[in-house]
RNA sequence: CGGGGCGUAGCGCAGCCUGGUAGCGCGACUGGUUUGGGACCAGUAGGUCGUCGGUUCGAAUCCGGCCGCCCCGACCA
């Protein structure tokens, strides 16, 4: 992409109504533009992030064993009343009513929805387990949203639903969750530590949270040394295996926030094992039987093997989308602006070419361009005609991994300069050695 | 929902106290000079001062209602 023809609106002053520092870099990047409190329009740049982040949780919803559908935003009230949630959810929960006087409402949350769709089509026990999710706009009338797209009312939210025969396959759907979501946070170039958590209104009795360390955080974590070291995409899942004593693993370890935080258990760690940091919650997982399958809810049963019927035990399963955009800025920038993690940079690689219209630097920007784009990868070429300094300060701004600095002096001496945004060392080469750092 | 703050040009702000021709910086546009870390000169465009009402000869400015946004707290992906 030719930055000349993209649409990129850059910000040089911090807006006002910004405070933490992923809104206020979102704001400057050219990522989104606010509509209303908590409610936003994603911009190309942004979009791109939102898109790149959708990608991996997918990925790794589908490896797990999850199958994609997508439920409407807007549902119908009776729903809701069956399952008796549409009194209690409260005025979080956005009302609307169609010129037929129907009660309908904007979801916050799709279990009812999935549960309908599961009873209507589900009548074997043969059937199971299965996992539907979806990625889907969701609405909560949050009382005071703030933060930007951290704690939005409209956010876009993954959301998978579990039914299984018996307790036993529900922690086992349960346990493939628990590591899909590790994994899937691991990918975003995330530190997620799950948690215990308490299960609020979506109610059940065996919930984590996956909370990532970032220094501006709204909570206080306390967490083992161990658990912030390990990375779980070295170790290889095998889903149809017994996860249960990967799930300890990680669960055996001190980490709690501070709400759940116990200072005799945690002071009792080992000296160097002891971490306190700020956390974001990105990630939350619910097993509750048969809270809305039961005879006092939906009712739904299926056909078990004995011919009795049964009702499913379900569970359900949320990463924020939206919110982690912020998140990941959160845990990844410095004073200049974003970097980017590779797996969801809007794009891998930036060129600079400091002077537009430079017969040298025309011809080695434009033929590194070319050339990482026929490799497939993702570029933005800044072929504005600004000076230096707009640019590198634009280019740090939007944070994407790789910047290619192309000067006249250099492309004259057929070399140029590559940077990496995160850590800033830089690289004088020529033109194959670049692509080789880029694509080797 | 309790407490606090703020609405003046695309962005950041001054002007308001003490009523009298709406300003500054950045950005945008035109021309020129510049060109390796947010240039310089000249010119241009852009604002019913959130909104409704009141006071007044006269309101961005004083008074009141409403709307919107931000921050702290309680609650949440």
């Amino acid at each position: 992409m030719r930055l000349s023809r993209y649409f990129l609106p850059t910000l040089k002053e911090n807006p006002s109504e910004a405070q933490i520092v992923s809104h206020r870099l979102m704001l400057r990047a050219g990522m989104i533009r606010q509509q209303a409190a908590g409610i936003y329009s994603w911009l190309p740049f942004g979009h791109r992030v939102l898109t790149n982040i959708a990608r991996i949780v997918r990925e790794e919803q589908d490896a797990a064993g999850c199958h994609e559908i997508l439920m409407p935003t807007i549902q119908p009230a009776e729903l809701w009343r069956e399952s008796g949630r549409y009194d209690d959810y409260g005025r979080e929960m956005l009302r609307i009513t169609d010129r037929h006087e129907r009660e309908l409402l904007y979801g916050p949350t799709n279990e009812e929805m999935v549960t309908d769709i599961f009873r209507s089509h589900v009548r074997s026990y043969r059937d199971l387990p299965l996992n539907l999710y979806h990625i889907q706009w969701k609405f909560r009338d949050e009382v005071r949203p703030r933060f930007g797209v951290m704690r939005g009312r409209e956010f876009l939210m993954k959301d998978a639903y579990s039914f299984d025969l018996d307790k036993p396959a529900a922690i086992a759907a349960y346990n493939r969750m628990f590591v899909a979501y590790l994994r899937t946070f691991a990918r975003l170039g995330l530190k997620a530590i799950p948690m215990r958590a308490d299960t609020g209104p979506i109610g059940g009795d065996h919930s984590h949270e996956f909370i990532i360390l970032a220094e501006t955080g709204e909570s206080q974590v306390f967490v083992h040394a161990d658990l912030v070291a390990r990375d779980i995409l070295a170790e290889g899942v095998d889903y149809a295996a017994d996860l249960q004593p990967v799930v300890d693993s990680w669960t055996s370890l001190y980490a709690a926030t501070d709400e759940k935080h116990d200072p005799v258990a945690f002071g009792a760690l080992a000296d160097g094992k002891r971490i306190e940091a700020r956390g974001i919650e990105v990630g939350h997982i619910f097993y509750f039987g048969t809270k809305y399958s039961g005879p006092d809810a939906m009712n739904v049963t299926v056909q078990g093997a004995d011919g009795k019927p049964l009702h499913p035990e379900m569970g359900s399963y949320g990463i924020g989308v939206s919110r982690l955009v912020g998140a990941i800025i959160e845990a990844s920038h410095d004073e200049a602006g974003i970097i980017w993690p590779e797996s969801v940079a809007p794009f891998r690689v930036g060129i600079i070419n400091l002077k537009p219209g430079d017969a040298a630097a025309d011809a080695m920007a434009g033929e590194i361009y070319d050339a990482l784009r026929a490799a497939g990868t993702d570029v933005l070429y800044d072929d504005r005609d600004e000076r230096a300094g707009v640019k590198f300060a634009d280019m740090d701004l939007i944070g994407l991994p790789w910047q290619v600095i192309v000067g006249p002096r250099g492309a004259k001496e057929g070399r140029a300069e590559i940077k990496r945004r995160r850590g800033g060392e830089r690289h004088e080469l020529d033109k194959a050695a670049i692509l080789e750092r880029l694509l080797g």
